[in-house]
DNA sequence: AATCATCACTTTGTGCCGCAAAGTTTTACT
DNA sequence: AGTAAAACTTTGCGGCACAAAGTGATGATT
């Protein structure tokens, strides 16, 4: 049976894994470019980022050598490797409801 | 992209989740079977199973005929729909996460 | 027969967390 | 100079996951 237990908490919530996917498959997001693609608010965005930076899952970036600041989000390796881990558990779920 | 808005934020939670997936695979479950395959504590699986049952995506079904009472959880066409499409989102997310 | 344990739940309570709204500061634009 | 927009941060509330403790019935033990 699928192990539920190994199921990460911090990535299993629609706001983080919605983060963690985006930056899974492109390397740096810019704080607006998140909050524009995922339709999120300023405070509900932040609190889930520094959350994954707590965690060591992403490292923020900040550039001020243009105009205006903009910082950037990026996967860690151990992020990385926990959105894997996180992502087979998932293949499991789509696997077990196909066969159903 | 993925429409990460249409995660049913009912079913996208590690408890349920597990149950959801379990109900999928297997016609019915009594409560007994389910806390000890899920090993989660009697209040929360009932609050869980409750709250998939105000939604309208479980069954139950109380059997007195034994000598103790069994009740028994099932899902509903609802729920089975709902199911369906969460997985769905699952599936995107995966592949998404292959590709990179 | 009486106590003890186990089943089958339910109720209660706490603590955390998602989320939005509002505040702050800096930079551009007119 | 004054307004607007970008780029965040802080605060606060409401809801929910989770466990611990309570309840009442049946079965086992001595």
């Amino acid at each position: 049976m699928i192990d539920f237990d190994q199921i990460d908490k911090l990535i299993h919530e629609k706001g983080r894994l919605s983060i963690m996917t985006l930056l899974s498959t492109r390397g740096e997001w810019a704080f607006q470019d998140l909050k524009a693609e995922l339709s999120m608010s300023d405070g509900n965005l932040i609190s889930h980022l520094r959350t994954l930076g707590t965690a060591g899952y992403i490292k923020e970036t900040r550039d001020e050598s243009g105009t205006r600041p903009r910082t950037s989000y990026e996967l860690t390796p151990a992020g990385r490797t926990a959105f894997k881990d996180y992502v087979e558990v998932l293949g499991e779920i789509v696997k077990a409801a196909q066969q159903s």
